[in-house]
DNA sequence: CGCATCCTTGATTTCATTCAAGGATTGTGG
DNA sequence: CCACAATCCTTGAATGAAATCAAGGATGCG
């Protein structure tokens, strides 16, 4: 069921036809929200692992005062939570995006799972690592990049992560965003973010209509960005050794294949 | 030797004799760095862990063009990166800001003290929650905080971080960090974040002289950041039944009594 | 068709950066 | 122990980036 999940897993870390059953064998049930719904709110106590099967949502924080920060955007494949300590309370709050699927599996399943297979723990270590690394990143980017690197650089993760789980064509994917969720997940008001995006648009850098982004050429946003999708996907060990030695090229090279 | 590893281990999750023994026994040796060296560098394959015993240290990244963004604090008790895949390629570099004392444990050893002892496994689990817990923070405290509650709410951090780790007095600690360091952790320029300090020291929320940070009244300096502490703490699993019910109690009581 | 949400645009104000230079502190070598 | 250099802190003035305010227009939904 969790085809994303497994493909996913599978495609940074390898897992074997057992772990792929094993882990759709995990599966209780499947919930649906729809759009725009508190999935998990901020403080609950968490004892299954939700796995995005269809559709888009958000982690975010928000202030007594009103103000919102996105902190993470939740593909299918992606979790909700991490899979490791149940119960757990979250600290962020999870809503839909668009309407949503999630296939819900018992914390201690996911665990007994984990200790039977190395391979699985393995995968979920990883996921969780790129998880990791996608946060620094947004610290990073919202910290130290311009406004429009800032967005440039969103945009070219969400087209990166989505076309790894196979839900963008070649060059374009949906984008069910509004301005103001760009500009809560970046630090910017909606005004300015319009106005970046006119810019990307008139640069001939991306087009955006109807929740449909298109990037024509992918490499120069990624320079007007300063991106490198090396963080988004952490290499299997036994691709260590070709690597490790050659970091700079390892960094191109996870960067650039999966868009060329 | 990692004391305050353990006491931070302990402290959140509880650690048995047994587990703290291990832990102590996993040390293979002690490396020492002066300060303002990379102690790691981005790109590299990493094979063991290093725990802080001594000193500050922290966690950047840096664009071709120079501008740098630290991502991370890493004090005494802190893990200078995720424990549980070796090699692991890292994504950021660490360096030091005073002197460090670093305690190496091979990767391996971390790994099968994990498999022999759950205490172990879960303890690491909940301080790489906590981590990560700290970096969407982090990215929230950028995206969202006006200069001033960005500067507060870090000083909060480290307060309560340090004091977790026995490193700070009643209200005072050291803070060694030049105020360009500031600027680079929170997504401001050095001038301003000078101009916020001299605020902050005018409204009496803080002082900072000679690297010596003092809070007197941080009820105070929480308000003005809008800081709440409960992220930096992960309760352990048999104290859940008490708080999940009312999370937001929970959260209070995390972040007041440690420093009332 | 009509309402609501979202996008767009211009004008203005606020906040933060940059530029520039002087002063303090720390550490180092003579 | 003092002088000097280097780094860091501080301050002012000018510039620039982004937020806010305000209003009109498009789009989609019921």
């Amino acid at each position: 069921m969790p085809q994303h999940l497994i493909r996913k897993l599978d495609h940074c870390v390898g897992l074997s036809g057992d772990d792929q059953d094993t882990l759709t064998r995990l599966v209780r049930d499947v919930a649906w929200f729809s759009a725009d719904r508190d999935m998990i709110d901020e403080g609950a106590a968490v004892r299954q692992v939700s796995v995005i099967l269809e559709g888009r949502a958000c982690g975010y924080k928000q202030l007594e005062d009103g103000r919102r920060q996105i902190v993470a955007y939740l593909f299918p494949g992606d979790l909700c939570s991490t899979p490791f300590v149940f119960p757990t309370i979250i600290n962020y709050s999870v809503r839909s995006l668009t309407s949503v699927r999630v296939a819900r599996i018992e914390g201690q399943d996911i665990l007994s799972a984990m200790q039977r297979s190395a391979g699985i723990a393995r995968a979920f270590w990883l996921d969780t690592l790129a998880t990791a690394a996608i946060q620094r990143e947004w610290t990073a980017n919202v910290g130290l990049r311009t406004a429009r690197e800032r967005i440039a650089h969103l945009l070219c993760e969400i087209m990166t992560r989505l076309r790894a789980v196979g839900l963008a064509d070649r060059d374009s994917c949906t984008l069910p965003l509004t301005q103001e969720d760009i500009g809560e997940t970046v630090g910017l008001s909606t005004v300015h973010v319009n106005r970046i995006l006119q810019d990307l648009r008139a640069s001939g850098l991306i087009t955006l209509k109807r929740q449909q982004l298109t990037i024509p050429d992918f490499a120069a946003l990624r320079s007007a960005a300063h991106f490198d999708g090396s963080y988004l996907c952490h290499p299997r060990p036994d691709l260590d050794r070709k690597y490790a030695p050659v970091p700079q090229q390892f960094a191109t090279a996870m960067a650039s294949p999966a868009l060329s």
